[in-house]
DNA sequence: TACTTTTGTAACCGATTGGTAACATAAATA
DNA sequence: TATTTATGTTACCAATCGGTTACAAAAGTA
């Protein structure tokens, strides 16, 4: 019993972390929290305020996209850049399990910690998307489309992964149907990026 | 009070329709079912057994992809009849509200009833994707890589349309933004099936 | 040293969950 | 008519949920 707030506070964030990666944000509650922590849950209120704050807090913490592992990729070559981007997409979502339970999270939730990581993925990605349109001479609603194709399917497929291994006979759940994918992405890419 | 059997196993199953569509699957619960039906949960138990199987009937009697809703388009031309499925499947996803909420329960769970759902689909969509090869010179793997970009996308877009309004600024709560992507998935089709 | 503040625990609270036992009554059957 | 059988209700059960109250003990402070 080390009486250590800055410990206890990342105990219960690491705690977090685990339930998330392992049955997602919908298991996240304060009994759940306070048993794989092993910290009181009056902690949880005390220094959190509330479980929809601590939240808040974890999410911020942990921007997958935006802090970390998310690197965009560099190339002179708009097709190439294109097929790149999607490549480090689907890699990153693919290697990130708690990643994917956000994914999940957000279709059934909505709060403002949500909305705020909505806000800035849509920036990042109209960034990329507005570099793609000049460079390829495409319209802004096409490379948008394209875009979104390939984005919305990337999470519903990873999450849906968890439950289903076969989608339209490929194997989402190795390595060699997301290639097989890669390949028809990377075919349209070649088609329309003239 | 009547005793009718018959009656009261409609009543319930009739609740569940309502809970799923306006709060989905998550909500369905003993209590829940009960109290909207006004029937005594001793009865769902007597009657289904449990809430799975109970579930798991309400799965088979509106099994929106098989009995009813979607009407595969004939075509001779295997572009429009492409651009066409995608369009019906685009519509019935958008304006079924209980399917969204299946697509997004499956999300979070599996059981038997929902893996021989996924089942029938599977067969529905190899059979179409299968034809599509065979008319338009495309492998089986190609078409069905460029189908699993729009089916994947639908129910995703669908689904997380209820707490996100705009999507790499498609307002994907209005036809609008739908029409657009439905613009970008037609210019892709006659891009690649030439 | 004496007192206050911070950090922690244990026990409890009402509400809700899935699930059952006990009982009443209507309907079919002997 | 007398008696099963099917249908339905009420009340209860243990477990779990989010959340709080009351109290102990360590740490800082006067």
């Amino acid at each position: 019993m080390n009486k250590n707030r800055n410990q206890t506070e990342q105990r219960i964030l690491e705690a977090i972390g685990k339930i998330v990666e392992s049955e997602g944000f919908e298991a996240v509650g304060v009994n759940s929290v306070a048993s794989v922590s092993g910290v009181s849950k009056v902690l949880i209120y005390r220094y959190f305020g509330s479980m929809e704050q601590l939240l808040a807090k974890y999410v911020e913490d942990n921007d997958y996209w935006l802090n970390s592992e998310f690197q965009i990729p560099q190339h002179n070559n708009v097709k190439e850049f294109s097929k790149s981007v999607f490549r480090a997409y689907i890699d990153m979502v693919r290697k990130t399990p708690a990643l994917q339970k956000l994914y999940r999270w957000e279709l059934t939730t909505n709060n403002p910690a949500i909305e705020k990581l909505r806000e800035r993925r849509e920036q990042i990605a109209l960034g990329i998307i507005n570099a793609v349109s000049q460079q390829s001479g495409q319209s802004l609603e096409r490379v948008a489309g394209i875009s979104t194709l390939v984005t919305a399917t990337v999470p519903y497929l990873c999450v849906l992964s968890e439950n289903c291994k076969v989608y339209n006979s490929f194997d989402i759940s190795s390595d060699s149907g997301w290639d097989k994918l890669l390949e028809t992405i990377d075919f349209m890419l070649d088609k329309i990026l003239d």
